[in-house]
DNA sequence: GGCTAAGCGAGACGGTACGTCCCGTCTTAGG
DNA sequence: CCTAAGACGGGACGTACCGTCTCGCTTAGCC
């Protein structure tokens, strides 16, 4: 009966309640701070760990809220399926909207800017956070292709960009609020197009 | 014969020379550390000048930053003016993506991430960096409108950061490269569209 | 008329109190817990200073706790002058014996100890404490020499240290208790010698 | 056949081996680096041995140090034995400035440092090693006491400190140099005492 | 020409958090 | 029961900058 394929490591197994602590914590002052006030002795007191173990495991405080921030948010990527890929992208656009205006969108504006100064940190949040939430974006778009619903000679990266580059932008240097409108109308323009006469009823809304 | 209409202030008036020593020394230090890399006593030693000083005009570090960026590239706006609108904008951000992929995209991106943590810094960012190019962008794209090359009932605010917005992504996000095929495609997609059918030979480029 | 000979230097001036404030905290955290009790912390804590302010004078806590000491010990040098040199100095070796058995026993003899590991301190403590006290003590025996009390071609280095080395030893090594007849009997032998005939009288005690 | 009288301890038995190569390890590193640079993690390191087991069988850094330095060099007492006690007493101190201006006098002096602020290490240091050397050099002295070469009413304990003291007190303050002759004006000046008038051929050396 | 007032260089100061070192304890698995 | 391995809580270290504070000197306009 094989125990385990892999061989066990030697000395005492790093302690999953400590990690899971440091997380918590790390997270909470986070939701609760921001990330400008997030330092690691607050985390390690938080969490009733000692500064040493934090710094055991990760090399600095940005790596640790990434890991909080990516463990606390992974699991929640959703998009309708309704049959209608331009539906489906503009209805998840719009829930997005309202996500980045609360806490969450506070948090991953500063993860970007912490990436600004740190390109571990930023390679990590794409990877374990913007990637995946463009993968399923673009599985959504590439059946609209199929299906006719959408151009075939599109780039689905260069659309997806398209499409929520605007959102990333207004929430990053908010000049101008963040409304389901908004979203709206870029998915309007970029399915839509804007060339046109100047009068007009203009094709229909994308809109749900 | 009035030297002035205003009355001179008593005291010792304010160097020009240290205000410009200062800004002199943020922009090079911002240039060789990025942000993150700049420090009040650093800019102090390397202009030769006071802490005190520095601190006398600007309330923190990211103030000097600011003004500093904002004075070496205020003055760089231009628009092609050929007549087509939407040919004047592609030009622009064709332009522009060679700007964002040099130093200057470092620094305006550390810039919108020093705002992530300090509103005021950010404001001044919008409005001494971001709202003189979007309305300028706006100015253009309005003529368009005027001409009947782009539809009347489009939302300037909303078409210009559908245009920009993209860019500014991949240049904080780093997820893909920052190319002109890139400003061309999204300028493709949102002036003419995406909707329609898989196969096609599809609208004409907007390309230059 | 001059201020000064010396030209003010620029800057803000170092705080006296400041100064003392952290000598007299040293020297009491030095009394209550020993020099291996002592933190700059604690120092800084108690003394209502920062850390930095501690760092920015004293290149470690050893360098503190020795002009602490310095400071708070210095003026104590006493000999008696009876006009028997070997009066002086038995007198002043017995006085020795009850500072040694006390606090400022422990803190003498932990500064040697620091003084192990730290060249710049044992320096400073046998400049600053050592010496004064052994140029006190052979001044006295050179009186003692001039009068033909003590034997004219005797090294007063020498005899300085065979009469208080043994002090140092007992104090640091505790092998065996540190009393004023211990001193008595050392000085008996230094002085007196120690040949002779097993049965005898022998010399007259040196005592006082 | 029976292995032991004695009934063997269950489990695994101490391995002496590891024992030595922690003992050993703790020289070099003393010798290398002096105590202060001394770290268990440091021997543990060096023998090839788990920190656990240099704790399993001593209380702190401080003892294993001890046990080190005594396990090299317990064996190396020796007394010439000439039928003079003054003179083997004068040569072993001459001999033991020697041994003292080397390696052995700096680690010696780090023991007693040590041990000013740990009485187990101190307690140690005397019982393992001074206590053995003053018992042999007492042994020598009494044995001049009972030929009449030294005075019959001499304590044994106050006149071997009266010689070593001063030894060991330059050797711990540095403050003059640990000559053979400063050895031998203490031998001098302890057997021979000083007083007498200013000019005097003296009484004779008491050197070899 | 002296007075008043601010600008300025210099640098000390209280303070926060950093990331590191080493301690001595613990929890595993294996011998 | 010993040992290797190494994670852990903990305390203090010495450093980097922060933004504030006192100085004395400089540079102006005004009386």
């Amino acid at each position: 009966v094989t125990k385990s394929l892999l061989k066990a490591a030697p000395g005492r197994p790093r302690s999953e309640s400590t990690h899971e602590a440091i997380l918590q914590a790390a997270n909470e002052l986070l939701e609760e701070n921001g990330f400008s006030g997030l330092t690691v002795e607050a985390i390690a007191a938080s969490a009733g760990v000692a500064k040493t173990t934090i710094y055991r495991w990760w090399p600095n405080k940005g790596a640790v809220a990434m890991e909080a921030f990516l463990a606390a948010t992974s699991p929640k990527i959703a998009f309708p399926e309704t049959g209608s890929a331009i539906n489906d992208v503009v209805t998840q656009m719009r829930t997005l909207i309202g996500v980045y205006n609360g806490v969450t969108g506070k948090i991953v504006s500063e993860l970007i800017a912490l990436g600004q100064s740190d390109p571990e940190t930023l390679r990590n949040f794409v990877t374990g956070y913007l990637e995946p939430r463009r993968t399923a974006a673009k599985r959504i778009l590439k059946d609209g292709m199929e299906r006719g619903e959408i151009r075939g000679d599109v780039d689905p990266d260069i659309l997806v960009d398209s499409l929520y580059g605007p959102i990333f932008h207004r929430m990053l240097s908010k000049h101008a609020p963040l409304t389901e409108e908004f979203a709206q109308g870029v998915a309007d323009y970029v399915f839509r197009g804007t060339v046109g006469p100047k009068e007009g009823g203009g094709p229909a809304s994308t809109g749900v």
